[in-house]
DNA sequence: ATAGGCATTGTAAACGTTTACGTAACGTGC
DNA sequence: GCACGTTACGTAAACGTTTACAATGCCTAT
């Protein structure tokens, strides 16, 4: 059998109350020499706290919830690493809960278990919350946060980056290289997509140019191949992808069609994780900081200062050229 | 306040066990009647049961820890994945923990956080235990099993690929097709790595080849970058990478240097997850199946019959080609 | 009518902690 | 010697469930 606080205080004469306090640092409710004797005693029969007992006893768990699509995109690892440290700083552990591939069920699910372990906050990673998702949320009053999705509203917690001026410097960033055909691959139809809509028309039609280009798709390696043939009718010279694998996806398939990339078209892709040093040519990217926006949703959702967005950073590597103005 | 079954009891006339009963569905123990009523009260109410009152007094957590190193790699999705789908199907939540990179500290730590949540089973996906930590494991008598490391006794529980076997299978590949100057790149100097360079001086042996050449490393990008100019001086004709990511690390060095890949130096790599697909050449691969891995480590630490290793398969791309005999 | 069985429900203990409250012992200052 | 504060510890309730056991009522076979 498991040691407990009860088999301590049996051992060494003193009553359960005195074990708890000494075990969980109340400092200064204990003489020192009773410290000595149940840490003894404590070490002698191998005793390891209840953990349930405690969240039981003190209605909260130290346990922050992480609910995370299984999206085709690769830069969860970097966000859970964020979360992960420095959860660990504020003494918090992580519960990882997958919601399937933006399934409802799944999701709503993942919420109701969440609320039933009594964890301190919920995370929520790269997830799009319905109406309902977001009532059960908000009438738990349990702190959430979303995290790397901003609903467009400082009602809701968030951490994120900007999508509307990341998209915009993304095009400023191919429109100052001569580029004036540009189009926008693979962005969705929620929130996320349509940030990135918008400071990609706004920084195009800042500089007068009515044309856009947009084609949706699922931020995948394949969505980015299947999409390039839809680019090509259009000439358009460059090309922002929505993620680091649409890039790939748009590179590889341009590569099979005899396109050189960057001589005939250049890649800006929106992401940058190690996906972009992979690549041949390596992808310029308007780099996200995945690893800051996990961090900073643990502090958000625990109360502590930090951020909404996040800043970003445009890394030059090999799948942009310079065109000659009026090209 | 939340309300509990105390105020679903109270709310419906009956007493607290019937409610108990009713809602943990302990069939054949209460009239439909109750069943409708007890129900309707819940529903009402906004009931949600909580799930630590439950696993105290059950001295279980319906809950897998897995405890995975940040490696440098990129396969954890993948097994992540496997063990999230199989544990949900036998109602099993999954808490990961992290246990930094190769940390013994952290890594002590994660098992003592499992430990004291009474979780039903315990993960550890690519850890190396020191002899402390096999130890506290054992004497816990929580089932734990060793996901995608095989520590060489059938006495630990374990899920992975054959990693002997693999390698001979890969340097057997690479013979067929006429190489004879072949490099093992990356590996540890665990048990995984071990077991690798036995199957690879195995296959050599069985055909007479004395020559190995093994160079270590992390199995990290980097690691593949730098291991390049090592191999260069040695006049191999193929490597087999220890990774994916090694892969695509001597790829892209390679073809900085000069050398055309496959033309002037055959590459595989051991892994196959979509980085494969991504590189130009697409890497030829032994690719594992990281996804059962995941599923059935979960089968083997709930106790349901579950393979210690799971089939690998060798998927053809472009990375190697056939050298003429006596080359 | 009666014993036995079954279906349904209630009572109360148990799980392992934390903590409010009470208390005893021991100065300390007067 | 007394009031008081402080220190150190104990008692017992509480957290929200599950479940062994007891109790009740009803039905059935005799």
């Amino acid at each position: 059998m498991k040691p407990t606080i009860k088999d301590i205080a049996a051992e060494s004469g003193v009553s359960i109350a005195t074990v708890s306090r000494v075990l969980s640092h109340k400092t200064g409710t204990y003489s020192e020499k009773t410290q000595t004797k149940i840490l003894a005693v404590a070490k002698r029969l191998g005793y390891r706290k209840n953990s349930t007992a405690v969240e039981l006893v003190k209605k909260k768990a130290a346990v922050i919830a992480l609910i995370i699509n299984a999206t085709p995109t690769n830069f969860s690892t970097q966000i859970i690493d964020g979360i992960q440290r420095r959860a660990s700083e504020l003494g918090q552990g992580v519960i990882i809960l997958y919601a399937g591939n933006r399934n409802a069920e799944l999701q709503h699910q993942a919420i109701v278990t969440a609320l039933e372990r009594a964890v301190s906050g919920i995370l929520l990673a790269a997830i799009e919350p319905d109406a309902e998702d977001l009532t059960l949320l908000k009438e738990s009053h349990v702190p959430f946060c979303f995290v790397s999705v901003y609903l467009g509203t400082d009602k809701v917690l968030s951490v994120s980056s900007d999508n509307e001026k990341l998209a915009a410097t993304t095009t400023d960033y191919l429109l100052d290289r001569g580029h004036t055909h540009i189009g926008l691959a693979g962005v969705d139809t929620y929130h996320t997509g349509s940030q990135r809509i918008a400071g990609y028309q706004k920084a195009l039609a800042a500089r007068d140019i009515q044309e856009t280009t947009i084609k949706y798709g699922d931020y995948s390696y394949e969505s980015g191949r299947q999409l390039l043939a839809e680019f090509l009718p259009l000439k358009v010279t460059a090309i922002i992808a929505a993620s680091d694998m649409v890039a790939a996806g748009l590179l590889n398939a341009a590569q099979e069609a005899g396109i050189a990339v960057p001589e005939q078209l250049s890649l800006v892709s929106i992401d940058g994780t190690d996906i972009c040093r992979i690549t041949t040519p390596a992808l310029t990217s308007l780099t996200q900081d995945f690893y800051q926006i996990g961090a900073q949703s643990v502090d958000r959702v625990m109360g502590e200062k930090a951020a909404t967005f996040v800043p970003v950073e445009m890394v030059e590597r090999g799948s942009v050229k310079s065109v000659s103005r009026g090209g």
